[in-house]
DNA sequence: CGGTAGGGTGTAAAAATAACACCTTACCGC
DNA sequence: GCGGTAAGGTGTTATTTTTACACCCTACCG
């Protein structure tokens, strides 16, 4: 059975960027290390790979155990495999990222995590290379938002057209045109406006939109 | 030492997705596979990464060990980890995709190896889940060299604007307009025109050109 | 010495993007 | 109750980028 047992085995372990959009700004989850090697360290949260999961699920079962969330958008970053990424031994790392709807995060299980929400513009130095997964989680994170509706993930169900630019201007970090943003959004049929009107933003109150992933199915043709 | 004990080990792999660029096609270097499980199968050439080094070095020294080439331009695709996509055996393998210029490949070395130049459009089902590798590198390396000045690996180090012209059209599958497409290199200082005249191409002969990396450090502004 | 196959060049129309300013609404505080 | 205010909402024009398009040149070959 052991064809390749002239080779080593090393463990390999799954870590989560998991993005949220809360206040204007683009939030990473992250928590103290709560096992040796490298305890008390800002770090990403993470679990390992059993032998009878594919990495995908590994992942999934890793963000679901930190959340509470199933069917989140997940996206693989890439493996992270210097010999000695981690202090104590050799684990190799597949780095995923998720989009979550801060407000579908029970505080409650985040605080039993001990795990926050941080900006990403303001992060601290992480446990081992957690920083350069979270950089390239972002470049890959960006590229997307840019080419596919997924930036909805970031939002509840229902959003004002606001909502949407100032995430996507946390998101790439620079400014835009009201106008030519909602232009853009009336080009997409698939982004509905709803007859709902939100009031907490502003006094005047905000048309809700949404998004119909059947229309978009249909005609797809994002690009913001 | 073994704080992670409770946890299954696994064997890790590199496969490589070598493109390559000759008579106007892209190409990718596949071979049959000369052990088991899967003898026989067209595959990807691979390796297993050992525990002293990390998985990029892994790639590079399988990259090495097949082409006899080093410092080659070479990306990660991502981790592939299904549990059963190795029929005998647990093993996650890491994808990655490497430029080459063809002409440097080694043809006694290519047939020790027993691999060959196949079109990208003409693959034949490949082992395990190798088709899907070689998808997601080359809508990678699509992007990349979109975006990125790095086609010029898939070239000899001087190269006819018509060659180059076609690198893109076989990597991109669509027809490019010549005067457009000249225009383009024209306002890239970085890639210099020399004095010396390719009179394999054609009657009259054609201008040689050549990446100036350099120049491109100094002002990298590259858009294809 | 004519045919031919690839090399090389500019301009104008169309499309996409960027810049820009003012009125509306409803709440809040006085 | 009313004036201030903070966010919501809306079109047009200039600029830039992209696309479309056709003819002459050169040197080899037969």
């Amino acid at each position: 059975m052991t064809y390749y047992s002239q080779h080593a085995k090393v463990w390999v372990s799954v870590d989560c960027i998991i993005f949220g959009f809360d206040e204007g700004k683009l939030k990473v989850l992250i928590g103290r290390r709560q096992m040796d090697p490298g305890r008390g360290e800002w770090s990403l949260y993470g679990g390992f790979v059993a032998a009878d999961e594919s990495i995908d699920d590994a992942a999934a079962r890793t963000l679901s155990e930190l959340t509470g969330l199933r069917n989140l958008y997940m996206r693989q970053v890439g493996a992270f495999g210097s010999v000695d990424r981690d202090p104590g031994e050799r684990v190799i790392s597949i780095a995923y990222y998720a989009l979550i709807n801060v407000k579908d995060y029970d505080e409650r299980l985040r605080l039993d995590h001990g795990v926050e929400w941080m900006n990403v513009e303001e992060l601290p130095k992480l446990y081992s290379d957690h920083n350069e997964m979270i950089r390239k989680a972002l470049k890959l994170m960006r590229q997307k938002l840019r080419t596919e509706p997924v930036g909805f993930r970031l939002l509840p169900d229902l959003f004002t057209l606001t909502q949407l630019q100032k995430l996507y201007e946390a998101v790439n970090g620079e400014e835009l045109d009201k106008r030519n943003f909602r232009k853009r959004i009336k080009d997409m049929d698939f982004i509905e406006k709803t007859e709902l009107i939100d009031k907490t933003g502003s006094k005047r109150g905000a048309f809700l939109y949404r998004f119909n992933h059947r229309a978009y199915n249909d005609d797809p043709n994002f690009k913001l």
